[in-house]
RNA sequence: GCGCCCUUAGCUCAGUUGGAUAGAGCAUCGGUUUUCUAAACCGAGGGUCGUAGGUUCGAAUCCUUCAGGGCGCGCCA
């Protein structure tokens, strides 16, 4: 249900009625007419632009055209007590009584849901993957809370989403990294020096994931490091990724799916994608201009497989065969959403680091090209995130062994701060996370301050000894409500349509922002209480009407559904 | 050189499928507590929406120019 869509559709079928007395031609399918929320000064509950549209495709002045409009809904609609026109041509609404309640009673009736945005498709989310050689630092965390956030948005519209992860298990990055845990068994045995090169993993986890391997395979002796390489991997991997996936708990993730690159190339799943697009002559022999960036010293002119992203916007064709003939990481990504494609998802997306941007145009081309223009594949980029404390940035760089890891920033800060924090940022602007504000407790800490809204709520019903749980169904004459209400009530309304645009765009920050502000309505109604008798919520141990109790109900509601799709916790007392 | 993102109050940011007087928080200044949680609230000041053009009844939002900042530009992963 939303109210928003339920009085267009009113509006426009009377003016399709009256579409002969009102002049009106083209229609043009009511593109862009919309009904919202007018600004707050304003007494009215709905506001609707429809006249500034059809006056301007049927040049009418839109004013005009919206006298005429209101007469008519005076005349014909009962849903609405007063009917204005304001500024340009506005359509200025209020709701009769018996609509408000109606509507009220209608999410009471429905809480669960309320301001789901219906939809049935299948939608592949891939997530964090980061590299398995070792735990994940905050950067990463952003991208995992957006996706988590994204999923649980995507969900609750009544999509199937799989989570999912995909591990460059593969490659020599992974080479260095089992080196370096051998390096250290190495050590931890036989007292042989670890000495830091550039190429190896200095990071102290390498170390316990090698105590943890001597440890578990006591009959292991690791005596050179190529006859240990395929038994260290696999063990080393497994211990990395066990680290990741406690990472990932602690944040409150769980994936449905992890992906190995490994697995891929060693079920030929590789050949068979490069064949296919080999086959629609996508994929050809041919040469490729050298790099315009940096010179890069191991360029060389080789014929080679490539891919010619080009086709599909991408800047420049792209190699997928190294010199000596292997398939490059790209190849095997490509291989990846081959795999995704046919397991027939609608919807592909990619949740990236801010250092990836380049890659997103080739892999997009290869969805296209790989599912005839079928299947869209929308990468999401989030951007970096700046670490402060006490005024001083931290440094994230994995190669230095010096980073954040999510597991030292969880230790400080706990996760349902850093979930709202994290979130409370539109993804492609950067994010500075400063540790002090959010082990502040109050209002310069969102989560605290949202959090506290419901607090407050729990207290209530505490002393009016209700629950949340019970059914409430509004008595329409003892239906009252004052400005405070009716403010904290149009806020309610909004939120389906905050749902409705988080979901299409993507853009899950909106949620934390518009609790942000509900909590406020609601704070400030509250110490309106303090203030002014007239105004307590709760008067000799009792709620001083329904429309009161309706309110905070509302509150507590969307205050739920919009904490619960962020995965983050709305304690009853604090 | 090229691609992507950003530029809105002193600071950090919302707001862009074109709409009403551009909004929050912080900071500054001034107020509120015999109470349902002051971990809160109220008020004040603060703006050429980076620049210059264009599109139109109307632009922070769309188009173009320029400037500034970030990220990236492998046949690494």
């Amino acid at each position: 249900m939303n109210i928003f869509e339920e009085y267009l559709n009113i509006i426009r079928n009377l003016i399709l009625k009256n579409q002969k007395s009102l002049k009106i031609k083209n229609l043009n399918e009511f593109k862009g007419v919309i009904v919202e929320i007018p600004p707050s000064e304003f007494d009215y509950e709905l506001s609707c632009n429809i006249c500034l549209i059809l006056g301007k495709i049927n040049k009418i002045n839109p004013k005009q055209l919206a006298k005429e409009v209101k007469d008519l809904i005076k005349n014909h609609l009962k849903e609405f007590s007063k009917v204005d026109v304001a500024g340009p041509g506005f359509l200025n609404l209020k709701l009769s009584n018996k609509s408000l309640i109606q509507n009220i009673n209608n999410i009471l009736e429905n809480k669960s849901t309320y301001g789901k945005k219906k939809s049935n498709n299948k939608y592949n989310i891939e997530f964090v993957s980061a590299n398995p050689t070792g735990p994940m630092h905050v950067g990463h965390c952003r991208g995992a809370i957006y996706g988590d956030v994204l999923a649980n948005l995507l969900r609750f519209n009544g999509n199937q989403v799989t989570k999912e992860y995909y591990i460059n298990d593969y490659g020599t990055q992974i080479v260095n990294f089992v080196k370096s845990v051998f390096l250290r068994i190495r050590e931890i045995k036989f007292n042989e020096k670890f000495v830091v090169n550039k190429d190896l993993y200095p990071g102290d986890y390498i170390i316990s994931i090698g105590q943890k391997i001597i440890s578990l395979n006591k009959a292991q002796k690791f005596e050179n490091f190529e006859n240990s390489f395929e038994f260290l991997k696999k063990e080393a991997l497994k211990h990395s990724m066990e680290l990741i996936k406690s990472d990932l708990r602690k944040l409150g993730i769980v994936h449905d799916k992890f992906f190995s690159e490994s697995e891929l190339v060693r079920n030929k799943k590789v050949d068979k994608a490069i064949d296919q697009l080999k086959d629609s002559n996508y994929v050809l022999n041919g040469y490729l201009q050298p790099p315009k960036g940096e010179k890069n010293k191991n360029w060389k002119k080789i014929e080679r497989l490539i891919f010619k992203s080009t086709l599909f916007g991408d800047d420049t064709d792209r190699a997928i065969q190294k010199d000596d003939g292997s398939w490059t990481y790209f190849a095997n990504d490509i291989a990846y959403h081959m795999d995704k494609v046919e397991r027939k998802y609608n919807y592909l997306v990619n949740v990236l680091g801010a250092d990836h941007t380049g890659y997103i145009k080739r892999i997009e081309a290869a969805v296209s090209a790989l599912s005839q223009n079928k299947v869209k594949l929308n990468c999401k980029v989030c951007q970096l995130v700046k670490l402060y404390k006490n005024g001083e940035p931290f440094k994230m760089s994995k190669r230095a062994g010096d980073f954040i890891s999510a597991d030292d920033l969880l230790k400080e800060v706990s996760k349902d701060a850093l979930r709202f924090m994290m979130l409370n940022r539109s993804n492609d602007v950067e994010l500075d996370f400063d540790f002090n504000k959010v082990l502040e407790k109050n209002k310069e800490n969102p989560v605290f301050y949202v959090q506290y809204s419901f607090a407050r709520i729990s207290s209530i019903l505490r002393t009016l000894n209700k629950s949340l749980e019970e059914k409430i169904v509004i008595d329409p004459s003892q239906f009252e409500t004052n400005d405070f209400e009716i403010r904290i009530i149009k806020k309610v309304f909004e939120w389906p349509k905050i749902i409705e645009t988080s979901s299409t765009k993507y853009e899950p920050h909106r949620i934390p922002y518009y609790l942000y502000e509900l909590a406020t309505l609601f704070h400030s109604y509250w110490s309106k209480g303090n203030e002014d008798k007239k105004y307590r919520i709760i008067e000799n141990g009792k709620i001083k009407n329904t429309g009161t109790l309706a309110t905070i109900i509302l509150t507590s509601i969307v205050l739920q559904r919009g904490m619960s799709i962020l995965g983050v916790s709305l304690p009853d007392k604090m």
